[in-house]
DNA sequence: AAAACATATGAACAAACAAACATATGAACT
DNA sequence: AGTTCATATGTTTGTTTGTTCATATGTTTT
């Protein structure tokens, strides 16, 4: 409707097998949780081994509070799961998708390093 | 040092094949830009097909200049890359690598749909 | 060269967010 | 019970980010 043009053809082969918007946001959803610096090295530490918060704190070197709070939305997001021993609190990864797609994410950092020219 | 413990042993194992500090950072700042549903959408779509600017607010219900802004942001993360055809510029994915990060996001979501029980 | 069209860009505003600080919870030990 | 330790939570603050509106750029057509 915006400009004159007719797009329903496009429109018809994208909305083929839609994996409704709904989806979509919640794919968004989820990479946003992967969009953080914090989070990410979080993340990356417990693909490692299990740790506690305090050990996650010093070896990522941010404040016990500011890890806390990241824990929290790894773990509302189902990215992470934790248990309880004695006082402290030892977080693991949920699964292997979340391992996954940290591994991704550095393939494709590592292999765009090369080129970075375009059309135009 | 935030706590008493040592956490040398799990320090040292963290570090061992750091992809370092800049690289997570890298990575975290990658999944940033999918972390958006407007982006999302509009890698969607042109996962299906290439399409101009105005096809795309069309498809995803958003105007002209949102789509402008976003597309620019996914363009200097090399994501999508575009072709001019007269007064209409063409944009499409840039390489495998996005298609293979969205159906990964779409595989976790539909998949995560089932359980969400966890400890504590 | 002017008008029409497709896209890009700049500025402004609001909403979302992460970090810091202070404080609260909850477990273990004396 | 009180103290200490590990973690969580509430609040505030500064920053980032997405959208909108208005306008600019660049292309084609007349």
């Amino acid at each position: 409707m915006s400009c004159g043009h007719d797009h329903s053809k496009e429109f018809e082969l994208i909305n083929k097998d839609i994996p409704d918007d709904d989806i979509l946001c919640d794919v968004a959803d989820l990479y946003k949780v992967f969009g953080d610096t914090t989070r990410m090295k979080i993340l990356y530490a417990l693909s490692k081994t299990e740790l506690s918060v305090c050990a996650i704190a010093e070896v990522i070197n941010m404040q016990q509070s500011a890890v806390s709070h990241q824990l929290k939305v790894l773990k509302n997001n189902n990215l992470v799961a934790n248990r309880r021993e004695g006082k402290t609190i030892y977080y693991r990864l949920s699964d292997s998708h979340v391992y996954q797609i940290i591994s991704q994410g550095i393939e494709h950092v590592l292999e765009g390093e090369h080129d970075h020219e375009e059309d135009i």
